[in-house]
DNA sequence: ATAAGTTCCGTAAACGTTTACGTAAATAAA
DNA sequence: TTTATTTACGTAAACGTTTACGGAACTTAT
């Protein structure tokens, strides 16, 4: 059952192919009657154009890339979403490429994405990523890219962020401010800048509180989660004194979780947690876990309309327009101050 | 900055575009010398090949779409996940569609997708989707079609699910057991076969156990999560003899929880919940959530396997080679029978 | 020596569009 | 009337591959 093309409808309708196409695209030169006509059969066969022939001549090929780490994480799903939304609407089609943090996938899908399949990216780089060489081999054959969250930023083209310094500040200081003396940082990768710039806050908080910054509590994420747990619960072993969690990760707060369940620390008696999360049922935890959350809605959307200006302006990106979100604070209660109101008040009436 | 193609490669070694393709895909006709030669070439310059050309030619995309509801869900997350890694390893690319279940959506997608973009689809229907005639068209236009999770049953083509009646049945009985009499029940949309299996499960555990199948005690899900809230909200007040809920979308365990919380009824004293989630912090939330948990990522690569299985094979899919995946059920506190041993230990020590 | 077979490569057509260019017919301007 | 302009369409080339076909040049058999 071969589709139909445009031969078989000129064909049909006693036409060149060359009219046909130009009365599908609505061109000046075609009569009102012959579009007409042509736009009745082409409905009634159900005629769909063969995307890869009108790529390769147009040399556009109406798709865009998605590069992500994971997507079963949900501030990527929502970038995702506001990614499509902006896709969908603008006639894009996207295709999506996860790298699981892994340097060498992220390679190999530059290469493949070198030849035209894409008009443009989006990119959220892996955390092993050191080198970009493969990113800036993309712009040099043309294909403009938009970074999100996790971007390279010494490439000159527009980035998508929040206020990665501003939250890693709040965050810290909301534990100081509810009486933690000694806080694990559980931070994102330094190869990343919002890795370095939450770390920033973080420390910049503790300087303006007067406290030191102890290089010993600070930890990265492993590779797997029971990795993660336990590694949490053997720096709090080893530390006692820590009384508070700022988790930079959104799984680095459940691990926190979960180590301070297996060491029967209690949260926030014995231990405040804040977390980086979009999660929506964090106020559904035990205890309700207070967030710094990313509008990742927003970055997904933002950065895919960015792309699009480029791409339909055919115009090369500017670094200046670069957008810097805002995260928002969201106050729960394992981070409150007093233990005893620590219970939330639903639970066994 | 244009991409090299065939044409340079063959002007810069002197030898035709045929041969510098046949090289490249290292037919028996080339000799190794020339094989080195060019492919040391290749290389130099980072030749890539236009993939919408060889589409063209080969009428084969290298592409399968998935078309799914959304993807700020865990399940679809997951099976993205499994769907990849088995598109990746086959050296396919993967285009996404979400519906956002909304029916016009998933038909203006079948029609896109109807001329060659894809070799293969992977669907998971929309919930308001009652006709189907845009699959089938798809089918007819001799595009290959797996099901996962919500499938459209009447297409004679591979279904990947799970045991969508024995977890209604087991999630239920599971709930009588714990001592409930009054089972709401939070369906899904009986436009989709699991909804029907899972109420189909809900209806028998509830004879087995010689209760009455109340009507009124069904809930669909509405627009937005605010929503459904209030309707269960509604419900509960109306009905205060529910001491029991069943869950049959990830998000509307969530829901009841917060309805829960708002009227002030405890969590598993008042009210037990079980729900289908696939969430890995159910047992982080307050109460730990019982679930009914899919085998989201086994589902997603099952299913693709399928899919590049009559891809490579250039053959139809027959319906036998449908897979029915077990779901788990794993008891938390939210269903714990005695409303004295709801609190988990680790809270306030 | 010629015939037959093999090895290796080139020519050209094809995939289904889009588009630069050309042109016949119809209309308007002179 | 002739000339210029407009309208509406066809011809053919192009996008970058892949591949059927053919044929030199070389090797082996006779």
């Amino acid at each position: 059952m071969k589709p139909i093309n445009l031969k078989k409808l000129a064909q049909e309708l006693d036409l060149s192919v060359a009219t046909v196409s130009r009365a599908l695209n609505d061109r000046y030169d075609i009569s009102q009657a012959t579009k007409d006509r042509v736009r009745a059969l082409a409905n009634k066969l159900n005629y769909e154009p063969n995307p890869y022939a009108s790529s390769l001549r147009r040399q556009k090929s109406k798709t865009i890339g998605v590069v992500i780490p994971e997507v079963a994480n949900h501030f990527f799903s929502l970038a995702i979403n506001g990614i499509e939304e902006v896709a969908r609407s603008n006639n894009y089609h996207v295709l999506i490429y996860l790298t699981h943090e892994d340097y060498q996938r992220e390679l190999a899908m530059a290469r493949l994405l070198a030849s035209g399949r894409v008009d443009g990216l989006l990119v959220s780089v892996a955390s092993e990523s050191a080198d970009f060489a493969h990113l800036e081999f993309l712009r040099e054959r043309g294909i403009p890219i938009v970074f999100f969250d996790r971007v390279y930023d010494e490439m000159p083209t527009a980035k998508v962020t929040t206020d990665d310094f501003e939250s890693g500040y709040k965050a810290t200081r909301h534990l100081l401010e509810a009486g933690c003396r000694h806080i694990l940082h559980l931070a994102v990768s330094q190869n990343l800048s919002i890795g370095r710039r939450r770390m920033e806050g973080y420390v910049q908080a503790l300087a303006d509180a007067g406290r030191p910054y102890e290089e010993s509590l600070v930890l990265l994420a492993r590779e797997t989660k029971q990795q993660d747990v336990i590694q949490i619960q053997q720096l709090l072993e080893a530390h006692p004194e820590v009384d508070g969690i700022f988790a930079s990760v959104e799984s680095q707060a459940m691990s926190s979780y979960e180590a301070c369940r297996n060491l029967g620390r209690s949260i926030p008696g014995d231990i405040k947690i804040i977390g980086f999360s979009n999660l929506e049922i964090a106020a559904l935890l035990d205890p309700p876990l207070t967030t710094i959350t990313q509008p990742a809605y927003s970055i997904g959307k933002e950065a895919a309309k960015i792309l699009f200006l480029a791409i339909s302006k055919n115009r090369v990106i500017s670094p200046t327009q670069s957008l810097v979100l805002k995260s928002e604070l969201v106050v729960r209660a394992s981070t409150l101050p007093a233990p005893q109101a620590a219970r939330p008040a639903y639970t066994l009436t």
